[in-house]
DNA sequence: ACACAACATGAATCCGGGA
DNA sequence: CTCCCGGATTCATGTTGTG
């Protein structure tokens, strides 16, 4: 049996190899300097699991003017204004989300953070992309700085923004591992969280080292959401390099970009600290979806519930008979738990794991819960 | 003294007299028919206090929804929601928000609101016609719909924009009533409401009448925010005229445009019921305080039961180890801080705040007291 | 009448692996 | 690409029905 290769399997033997290749050429656990533009430019097509932004927004709030790439815009010599102001960040923001949009995998998300000045026109083009939202997540700052002259609603959020790349295309959410996050109920899009203070902001020479520096827990919640172990991470605004951090901490891969010597240098320095959880510890809650399929045919060539036995709904409406290869009987009536279940009660879909049950020592359990005590058997 | 006209003074007179006049030429407590677009281009020019629009969301739904129970969800399937594509719906948003900015006063503002599938696109819109972005705020909904497949974050908020004619113009800002309807605290940017249900939603034939009424909660706050008494108010996109109701309550003046009969009809109705509120009751109104809820997962996002961390029962039977998404790991078993306490203890349920304990400088503590610290930071 | 259970529903881009 | 089909999936509120 192991020596046959079909077509199918070697298809697949081949795609794992090449994309092994490719991740074997990536700078993983690197900061690439430069322009992130051009340093994504040296990533190959479809390599990176999720993206990750941060980028700037500093174009045009009045006073000082700086072009994206740092320089200073003067005022006198280049006319500006605030069309012009929208324009040059417009092109900005498109030539990075093209780039981060090649490199990404198909089945690969992006993440981006901004506050109202840019989030609007991100959030657009990235859609003219052919992005795919998937949530807009509001993170609700518990310490937000208080609007000072009492002239409008405290700024008390941020923006973020997840996609896909695509309507059709598939992406990671570990919807478990969120809802056990947030004590058993589903993780809602508003996310509160502190601002990065205190012993996790970076200092240097007594003053903060960056002025936008974003807590680990905002990054940790986000990659633990959409990534899994292994996967690689790329964050074209690396800056203090929260993002290396909180991913080297969770065992993701990451690469960075930035531009200054000196935000390389303490991200770097931030990161070597950094250690790895335990793998014991990073294994997270898993969905049923993730969990090893068993077939109810399993249980009753197991004997746990055994041909001839009777299942029934939890009203005692139907009563049906098991047969040997593990379909239903109701009279003239067959299927199989799914599909008698849904047919029985006209629904458009049923669940016969949750919906037929059957007598354990005198007591009425789920079927469910025959596959539970199966699963636990089988593990060892 | 009085006898004295100066050339300042006689312009006040006249510029007050021509605004008089111009208002009296309003069609105020009316609902114009029609598309807003043409309804708003017999409005004369600089004549409206403030603009609140509520358009359609372009909401691009796929097929049907069930809930896990098999029920049907009543979704969004209006003709007025869908658009072929994003050029058709820029455009659309394109033309109304020209038209609500010619008609609004130099210092007047803009309220919209929108979520995900369009906010994006009429946010950069309206900076790209001149608007001045103020603040963006959160409607963070207290009973959201679930995300019944478990496939993301609960969408749980929708997101108004507020903006003047451009930078350098006045706004109306409440402060202090806002700072009042909140505690004496400073209103924040996210705003707690719940979803009009109950009494309050317009029925017909049993059916809400409307797909999207919005809360009269959210239209009191943002026009007591930034509306004075006597102001206008105009609502393109009227529907059941909710701005209508909660203007008048507030001595608000109000002018909507609604394309469907039904829709002003009712909207009428409704308007005709509403009483105005005496000034003396809208001071005392009281504001209602989010619940200050922690899930375990935020301290361990925090730091402050990290992930790898043991905790234990107050006898030390079990000592569990914290896995990186809140969930505990005890020998095979795993679950969330309840369920496993349930599990190891037999019990039909368990409060896993007060059953686990962990170490705090030689100390033991409930969990519990970690996110009373958790809370009393986040308070400031 | 009162307590409690059952049911209804809300601006939602809501499945995925294998053939 | 499509089709097939097993089977995973919900929170807060308000209203109606039942004991």
């Amino acid at each position: 049996m192991g020596a046959v290769e079909t077509t199918k399997m070697r298809q697949r033997r081949e795609t794992a190899v090449a994309a092994e290749k490719v991740r074997a050429s990536l700078p993983l656990g690197q900061i690439l300097a430069g322009d992130c533009v051009e340093a994504m430019r040296t990533l190959p097509d479809g390599s990176v699991d999720l993206v990750f932004a941060d980028p700037p927004y500093n174009l045009q709030l009045g006073g000082d003017l700086n072009r994206p790439d740092g320089s200073h815009v003067d005022a006198v010599t280049d006319h500006w204004d605030q069309f012009d102001s929208f324009a040059l960040y417009d092109r900005f923001t498109k030539d990075w989300l093209t780039e981060a949009r090649r490199v990404l995998k198909p089945d690969g998300a992006l993440w981006v953070i901004g506050s109202y000045h840019n989030i609007f026109r991100v959030g657009a083009i990235l859609q003219d992309l052919g992005f795919w939202i998937l949530n807009d997540v509001v993170w609700r700052k518990s310490n937000p700085m208080p609007n000072f002259k009492g002239t409008r609603f405290t700024n008390a959020h941020e923006t973020l923004i997840w996609a896909s790349q695509g309507e059709k295309a598939r992406y990671q959410f570990n919807y478990t591992a969120m809802k056990t996050l947030n004590d058993e109920l589903q993780m809602r899009s508003d996310w509160l969280l502190p601002i990065c203070g205190g012993q996790e902001r970076l200092k240097h020479d007594g003053h903060k080292a960056h002025p936008t520096q974003k807590p680990e827990s905002l990054l940790y919640r986000l990659l633990l959401a959409t990534t899994e172990k292994g996967d690689v991470v790329l964050d074209p605004f690396f800056g203090t390099g929260t993002t290396g951090a909180v991913a080297k901490r969770l065992g993701r891969e990451w690469i960075g970009c930035e531009r200054e010597d000196f935000y390389r240098d303490i991200a770097l320095e931030r990161i070597g600290k950094e250690l790895e959880l335990d793998e014991s510890v990073l294994a997270t809650m898993q969905s049923k979806k993730a969990a090893p399929r068993v077939a109810f045919g399993a249980l009753v060539e197991n004997g746990m519930i055994p041909a001839g036995s009777t299942v029934f709904d939890k009203k005692r409406r139907w009563q049906a008979t098991v047969r040997a290869d593990g379909s239903l009987v109701y009279g003239k009536q067959t299927g199989s738990i799914h599909g008698l279940g849904k047919d029985l009660q006209g629904a458009p879909s049923c669940n016969g794991w949750a919906f037929w049950h059957y007598e354990d020592g005198g007591e009425v359990k789920p079927i469910d819960a025959a596959r539970q005590l199966y699963l636990l058997a089988s593990e060892d």
